[in-house]
DNA sequence: TCACCTCCATAGGCTCTGCCTATGGAATAG
DNA sequence: CTATTCCATAGGCAGAGCCTATGGAGGTGA
């Protein structure tokens, strides 16, 4: 039994005529006539009586007309849902960012992401590098935004754009005074670090570990705002990523934060998803105005 | 699209797995896999992520999978019912009878109909002749049960039996103290029949213009319990059919019946239906109960 | 009554679809 | 590195759907 078949006779129950059954679904009379033969032979019942110039329904296709109507709607729909679906810059994306990003860079691109992609429903999560990778490969969601590098087994990448690091320290602190910071100056300063599991960390570890600056043994902080306040108080430096010392997070209430002279310490964002991924023209796109927006910040 | 595509894509749904999906639905993977692509291609969406040992739904997928469900639960539906109207003798079947049959003739046969064709719900009609078989071409019922002979176009024919006719005459008649009645006796009496419309009036008329009995010019009857009360009210006389004067319907309070010598005038009693009928069978059924239960009610 | 028309069914041939087996490519495990 | 798993691709075959041509039954009109 198929679509066809059913649509054939739903044709004839509408029109009881052969010959008009078969114009309305562009097929010849005898087709018409050996596919309904045909399904009513399959289902073992009499579907139609041929009385000479009249048809009819059987009771039996009486019975039978409603819930072939019902399919062939249903069928109807899942075209139609396929069709609204068919945009590839329409629908949720689910897409992650780690901490020391999100609550930084969404503020810059969200009004161009929503001006640009119009259609297409971003659903945020904040994870940090590593759970984000586990859903990610599991599926839940559809793109990652973290510091590169990472693992890449299965998934695509691509660099957005380099963030450089800046240096927050006390108010009252010989650093604040200098114009410029070089990473040298950090030498003998003790530095406060976010705790495992932010890949902050080991980026501001692997910029310290160049001069002889030492993390803090007593203090770890859980995000980069208790990172700030702990400096505003005294208890030592913090390497900041940059977009994390704009507007409302630079310099002021006790802290001071100074950018370094060349080599800039900095890190890379990047975008990540699965190779397998069927959204590519939507994680393309969104990429495209992260990067955009990125460029022209830094202006 | 087709149903089967809809199956195959369902089973991969529920198993996530190309080979499981494929030994589900008894066909091998390049099959399965091929036919999925194909539906992903023919609705322009992508309905299953391919990750390697992994497989998954899309977002569009997971939406289409319920409409994809229902159709199929429906189209098992549909075979479960056709399955269920497979037996000839089940089912409703209309059956129309004339007021001069209906009667008398349902309580000798109902009990033995619903005994021997236990599936059969028959609806019982009435209507004179002329409506009757108007109803049967037009498909409304599918059995008349009738005095025959009638026009056949379009229709076949049974005999079931034949029915003799009795002659109701007021108590205090002259031939009410005869033995038996000839129809010569009838010679001079005065006819009360039914009015036009009803097959009955015709034939008793027939056997009337065979000998000098006229017909009433001043009453005629719209029911055979009128004439009957008619008779006893000493109205003149009137031909019944047999059946019409069984058990409560006998001779008593004012009339009495009397059955003709040889030749007996009577009227053949038979079953037409659409030679177009889907339901023969059940027709055919019917007709051997009635016919069998009237042989045996004339020992 | 005959000729013509309407209407559905049947027959034969062609194209397309669904299916199989065989094989390839990628990823994973030992 | 080899073996296994898993999905995709390739090539060939049988069956299904479709067409045109035709037949048979019934109805209509002259």
């Amino acid at each position: 039994m198929n679509l066809r078949d059913l649509r054939y006779f739903v044709a004839l129950a509408d029109t009881k005529h052969f010959g008009k059954a078969a114009e309305r679904c562009y097929v010849s009379q005898p087709t018409l006539s050996a596919q309904i033969k045909k399904l009513e032979n399959y289902l073992g019942v009499q579907l139609i009586e041929r009385q000479p110039r009249k048809v009819t329904l059987t009771e039996t296709g009486a019975k039978i007309v409603p819930l072939a109507r019902r399919m062939l709607q249903e069928s109807d729909e899942i075209i139609a849902l396929a069709r609204n679906e068919h945009d590839p810059l329409s629908g949720k994306l689910n897409v992650a960012l780690i901490p020391t990003i999100g609550p930084y860079l969404l503020p810059l691109v969200m009004r161009r992401l929503r001006k640009q992609l119009p259609r297409l429903k971003l659903m945020l999560y904040e994870y940090q590098t590593q759970p984000l990778l586990e859903k990610l490969r599991a599926g839940d969601i559809e793109l990652g935004i973290l510091a590169l590098p990472v693992a890449l087994d299965g998934l695509d990448v691509r660099q957005l754009y380099d963030e450089a690091f800046t240096v927050a320290v006390p108010n009252n602190s010989e650093l604040a005074k200098k114009a410029n910071v070089k990473v040298d100056d950090l030498n003998g300063e003790t530095v406060l670090l976010l705790e495992d599991g932010h890949c902050l960390r080991d980026q501001a570890l692997d910029v310290c570990s160049r001069v002889n600056a030492k993390e803090s043994e007593d203090y770890r902080a859980t995000s980069l705002e208790t990172l700030r306040q702990m400096v505003a108080a005294g208890l030592g430096i913090t390497l900041l990523p940059e977009l994390a010392t704009r507007g409302p997070f630079g310099s002021g209430q006790g802290l001071t934060v100074k950018t370094f002279t060349r080599p800039v310490p900095s890190r890379t964002i990047g975008a990540v998803w699965r190779k397998s991924s069927s959204r590519g023209e939507a994680i393309k796109a969104i990429c495209d105005v992260l990067e955009t927006a990125m460029k022209e910040s830094k202006k």
